[in-house]
RNA sequence: GGGGCCGUGGGGUAGCUUGGUUAUCCUACCGGCUUUGGGAGCCGGUGACUCCGGUUCAAAUCCGGGCGGCCCCA
């Protein structure tokens, strides 16, 4: 690495392409390839999104990149919303079509019009799926790698309900998944309610899962939605009551995306390249053999070693390159991210001993062949613990209550400050701290003044720049 | 939204002002021998001027545009 962590947007850029994440040269501005590596990391996040929905009673789908212009157009909010972003398809080979088509900027417009043909009675409610896909967004700002993309990598979970109340239910759901999943991945966060004049366009509110990038920037890395009928009434997604009449279906999202590989990267990543949550890392455990003048002896227990860690259940990888030297492939998989590397050496031959390490620390341990599967399992969860209260711990130094917006405007993280809630002060709190409200945490209040209008509230709002 | 810097082997640089067979280093890659407890050594080799247009006898170099990357400000 030639970029120490201080210099953060250096040290991001290259420790995506170094650790073999993507290939950012891809010729298309916001849009890049992923290498295996990177794939299968975001893999294993899928699989885990594939398990725990399922269990929670969605199923997966998946619905076409394209839709036509008439049904994109028929929510107003939702078209001044993505209008100027989406990427259009106007020509079949050299004709003009007389239906234009965009690709997806997210799949309300896609699905919808299905839903109301899907949904009959309330038998059919509740209505719970989810899928796993790309979606485009013209975007005209910088991009970033798995921050700010034109392809984005994208979860999107839809539901249908019959009353409001049930669709408030389901973001309490959602909450309870997100939960599971910010443990999964080791990802210290906040849940705020965005500002009226910042939800999704066409929601009646929406909540935003906030992290906090070394940078001092915020990441918004998931989304819940709450539509009321507003995707309903338009898309005409009608159910039939039990008492015979006619009713609008009440809806919610759950949106997440690629953005969670970023905050994992920028979050746990050290001098030394990426640190991986043993969770979701392909590689779990690495075996360097060092074979010095033993070669035939050490490699022959590496396998062994191997085939029982595997057995184990763990994910393990046996770098036995024979043209690289040890000091290489130590560097080579601290940079990649593997939790735990497994030394084996003449020395540990004749010790009956192996050698542990954590990438985490880089602490060294040497353990009896008895005992090291056991020691394994136990590091693992050590890490995955120690890498998640170490970022919350860092997050928490982030956040400061702050009583000036003068304080706000100058602090280097996220500032919290008390707000009477009106959009009048909020967009003067942005405009005087150059900085954006990004919500309004949901379980955190405070009883003071209002930093502009000097009300009485106990609101508080998280002041920040946001990617 | 505004401003700036930049694009040369896989990676990093020099060459551009003043147009004339490009070059260099670490690194990467290929072959060979020796190596292996924190980025191995030696020898040999492969490999590039972002794209389009213009000016010119001649363009990496000058001019225009596109595409792409990065930084700063709002």
């Amino acid at each position: 690495m030639e970029f120490p962590k201080e210099n953060f947007s250096g040290w991001y850029n290259e420790v995506v392409e170094a650790a073999g994440l993507v290939d950012k040269r891809y010729p298309v501005k916001g849009m890049h390839v992923w290498r295996p590596y990177g794939w299968k990391i975001m893999g294993n996040i899928d699989s885990y999104f594939r398990k725990i929905f399922t269990e929670y009673g969605h199923d997966e789908v998946n619905f076409p990149l394209l839709v036509p212009e008439t049904e994109f157009k028929k929510e107003a909010e939702h078209i001044r919303g993505f209008e100027d972003e989406v990427f259009w398809v106007t020509h079949g080979g050299l004709d003009p079509l007389d239906v234009k088509l965009i690709l997806r900027p997210t799949s309300e417009t896609a699905m919808y019009p299905m839903f109301s043909l899907w949904i009959r009675s309330h038998a059919d409610l509740p209505l719970k799926v989810f899928q796993i896909v790309n979606i485009f967004r013209y975007e005209t700002k910088q991009t970033r790698t798995f921050i700010r993309m034109r392809e984005v990598h994208f979860f999107e979970a839809h539901t249908v309900h019959r009353t409001y109340d049930e669709a408030e239910e389901q973001i309490q759901e959602d909450i309870e998944i997100w939960k599971k999943i910010a443990k999964k991945l080791a990802l210290p966060y906040r849940i705020v309610k965005k500002a009226d004049w910042d939800k999704f366009p066409g929601a009646v509110y929406s909540l935003g899962v906030e992290t906090i990038m070394p940078s001092g920037r915020t990441l918004q890395i998931a989304t819940f939605h709450q539509y009321g009928q507003n995707f309903s009434r338009p898309y005409g997604i009608r159910y039939l009551k039990e008492d015979g009449t006619h009713e609008y279906a009440h809806q919610t999202t759950f949106g997440m995306s690629e953005r969670l590989l970023g905050a994992i990267v920028g979050i746990h990543g050290d001098d030394r390249g990426l640190i991986l949550p043993p969770e979701i890392a392909p590689i779990q455990v690495v075996i360097v053999p060092i074979v010095g003048s033993k070669k035939e002896r050490v490699l022959e227990e590496s396998k062994v070693l191997y085939q029982e860690i595997k057995d184990s259940g763990f994910n393990v990888h046996l770098d036995d390159r024979d043209n690289y030297t040890p000091g290489y492939k130590f560097y080579d998989w601290e940079l990649k991210g593997v939790p735990l590397r497994l030394e084996i050496g003449p020395r540990d031959l004749e010790n009956n001993q192996v050698v542990l390490v954590r990438r985490d620390t880089g602490e060294k341990i040497s353990v009896k062949r008895e005992e090291y599967l056991d020691m394994i399992s136990k590091l693992l969860e050590d890490i995955q613990k120690n890498l998640l209260s170490r970022a919350e711990a860092e997050m928490n130094d982030k956040i400061k209550y702050m009583e000036s917006i003068e304080d706000a405007k100058s602090f280097s993280g996220v500032a919290s400050v008390n707000w009477c809630g009106s959009e009048e002060c909020g967009r003067l709190i942005e405009e005087k701290t150059d900085k954006k409200i990004i919500g309004s945490p949901l379980d955190e209040h405070r009883p003071g003044r209002c930093v502009i209008c000097g009300k009485e509230t106990n609101i508080l709002a998280f002041v920040a720049k946001p990617y």
